[in-house]
DNA sequence: CTAATCTTGTGAAATGATTCACAAGCCCCG
DNA sequence: CGGGGCTTGTGAATCATTTCACAAGATTAG
């Protein structure tokens, strides 16, 4: 398949949303202009995105809700359950592995690791925190799809480094730092400080 | 000034890390190849990025580090200190407000506002958590320049309403929902499970 | 001082993303 | 069953971003 635009990624996940909530109130169908407005965008817009998997409406109707959220969730891989872990528990680490909204998406956390043995042990929400020398050989049989990493920034690469060694091939990071990874492997990174940068940038230059 | 894309201001952000840390290991000078080899990027797209806010290098020779860092600190806005509020005291506000990456960056985390009775008053690194019922009030006096949303996703929009209301102009949004605001304030959400279903798509298209 | 070597800064070209605009299809009403 | 009113799907046009390519300035070596 052609490649598609992040942005259109993005967007088709923020579609998602809206359409889960409309079928909640029961609303059978929705017109492209109702779901730009809900996603601050344009209808053109949506039925470009839409159009790149193929043609989902009906004219003169709209788009089915239950129909063209199963369709996206199908797109995006959210039908199966995504098995995930979490390198790091101190404070972040530990957020992201009590975050409801993972559990909502069917991203369920199925181990935590930390190194510092005062934290090895304790649980997480039932999750209990694993020491991470043994790592390597449980990802065998933890089998993730996803691993989040939420470590020191310079304990990021190394962690990397293993976890991809392991067979895994999804990493979301959230340490400030840049990682490198072997071919096939994907990593995005949350810097919520670089988020706050961004911003800062926008309140200085808006004068 | 011409309107500068976020792509950029986000590869500035990131070329300042580097610049720090060459900073320190007593570098003088670095080239646009080098930045861009750091930062995963082409040395074109470096000095284009750089070139819309002046002419910093030397030919020949290339950038030197403590002045192109000082320079891009001044463009993003970050010479001088910025005051942040923390809006919900969960486990993602507890996580922000100890967040070591916004300090060292001088975002300064000066109160921590929640709903629930049993988190007033406790404290998160010094920081004492507050009644949410006094920070329209309080907004006045603390007066930051930015404001962290961290509440449940149903509750942000009237936390957005009432900060934006108190003259607040910048907002870090970590609720999954859209928001609304008026003209002159600028929202970033940051959503941690959408990012998951971005990674999700990656896994799943690339086949 | 000259020549060879670097490396910047920047128009121009290429590529990518969004918006426009409209034909085609579907629904509903009479 | 025909006409009016919606709304999709999609090429074409526009707008934005990245990459290319090279002249010009600076440094270094001889």
């Amino acid at each position: 398949m052609k490649h598609i635009a992040e942005s259109t990624v993005r967007r088709l996940s923020r579609y998602l949303r809206f359409l889960e909530g409309e079928e909640e109130l029961g609303a059978e169908t929705i017109s492209s202009d109702d779901l730009a407005t809900l996603g601050g965008t344009t209808s053109a817009q949506v039925r470009k995105d839409l159009s790149f998997f193929g043609s989902f409406g009906t004219r003169g109707r709209g788009y089915s809700v239950p129909a063209l959220a199963r369709r996206i969730r199908e797109i995006l891989g959210l039908e199966r359950e995504w098995r995930v872990v979490i390198v790091g528990a101190g404070r972040v680490g530990a957020a992201l592995a009590q975050y409801r909204g993972f559990r909502e998406r069917r991203f369920n956390v199925v181990a935590a690791y930390d190194a510092d043995p005062a934290r090895i042990g304790t649980s997480l929400n039932g999750i209990v925190v694993r020491d991470q020398r043994t790592l390597d050989a449980d990802l065998q049989a933890l089998n993730p799809g996803i691993v989040l990493i939420a470590v020191p920034p310079e304990a990021a690469q190394p962690i990397v480094d293993r976890v991809a060694r392991a067979g895994v091939r999804g990493i979301l990071n959230f340490a400030p730092t840049a990682l490198r990874v072997p071919d096939g492997v994907v990593v995005r990174s949350v810097d919520m400080a670089l988020e706050l940068e961004i911003l800062a940038y926008a309140l200085t230059a808006a004068k």
